[in-house]
DNA sequence: AATTGACTTGTACGACTGCCCAAAAACCAT
DNA sequence: ATGGTTTTTGGGCAGTCGTACAAGTCAATT
């Protein structure tokens, strides 16, 4: 078999991937074409039909892998945290190193929208989220959380999406001044009920 | 002054209010084009650029005040609720209404999506936002709650953003189970302290 | 009846789109 | 060197895009 020659595909695919990712969250999902991720990557507009079978199925590997990376980084360290209300404190300080408008929050939130056309995006994506929140959930219910921790989680994670969406509109909004509901949200003060599905 | 003319222009403008908003949900913000929306408007291809100046006028028009009406309307009732804990159940039940697939909810994410590279149409989302936030807190500080009414419904109104984002990726998801959380946080036990901004 | 002016129509332009493909190039084994 | 694979190239195809515009319609005014 070759060796340096399937070397060279990969590190196409690489600059490929890395530099739809970038694309996507500068120019949004739709306004990504072949030949702008083919001068970015410094190769020729063809090379994206000959490792990709489509630019959509480029757009979907690049956006799930760097999904996935910032996911479990994140929920990686959250769950290093102490205890749920250290835990929520670290996590609105980390949220505020993004603005709403960065790269990374854009790309998030593309990724749901496509999702919502893309049925195979939706399955990948939805694994990656389902897998978040269920080991937020475990933290959650390690660290003494009395309540319904699927619940708390779900709330949880939700939240942080739909903060980095206000954060996009008001870049002035003070993450770390809203400690206060959340804590409330994780302690371990839950008499109330609730099913998991 | 022409009179029935200018009638003509405003239900043709009208038209291309409702057919653009529906667009935008159905392909996108970058998927709609001008004779997608002439087209299901009815009318010929080249009025769009008569009554705006620019398509993304027309988008920016058409979304901006799709929203309003829903914003206004949503948080007109939650605010019409007895109290913080009863008004977070009748929100998740109205919120389970949504899939997260649905026109409504695919307006708004793609309106946040967008605001991030239209200065003008973030301006008018902001001030929305910020309006059905105040409308949020001032009831839960009227309704009792002790703690920081600001904080919380910035909370609240973003976890219900995230909340339609997460929905789009699992229908299953049983939101009427996430009262729990939700109401641990709007709850009347606030000894937590903080600033508003 | 003539004029006005808002509104509508259909077409045209240049630019850009995803995808395709024959040919060139780079690499490996023999 | 020779042949075989894999990757790369650059141009071509058929189509869509936003926008501009001359020509047309129609009710109200003069």
């Amino acid at each position: 078999m070759t060796e340096a020659s399937a070397d060279r595909g990969r590190t196409t695919r690489q600059r490929l991937l890395g530099a739809a990712a970038a694309l996507i969250a500068e120019v949004g999902w739709g306004g990504v074409s072949t030949r702008m991720v083919a001068e970015r990557a410094g190769v020729a507009p063809g090379v994206v039909h000959y490792h990709y079978a489509s630019l959509t199925d480029l757009l979907i590997a690049a956006s799930t892998g760097a999904a996935r990376g910032m996911l479990e980084e994140l929920t990686g360290r959250l769950t290093e945290q102490p205890g749920p209300e250290a835990g929520v404190e670290w996590l609105l300080g980390e949220l505020s190193r993004y603005t709403g408008t960065d790269p990374s929050s854009l790309l998030i939130v593309e990724m749901y929208l496509a999702a919502a056309r893309l049925p195979d995006l939706r399955e990948q994506l939805q694994e990656l989220v389902t897998a978040s929140r269920a080991r937020v959930a475990a933290w959650l219910r390690g660290g003494g959380h009395a309540g319904d921790a699927e619940a708390a989680a779900a709330v949880l994670v939700a939240a942080v999406d739909g903060l980095m969406l206000h954060r996009g509109l008001d870049p002035a909004l003070d993450l770390t001044a809203l400690a206060g509901p959340l804590r409330a949200m994780v302690r371990t003060s839950g008499h109330e009920k609730g099913r998991s599905t």
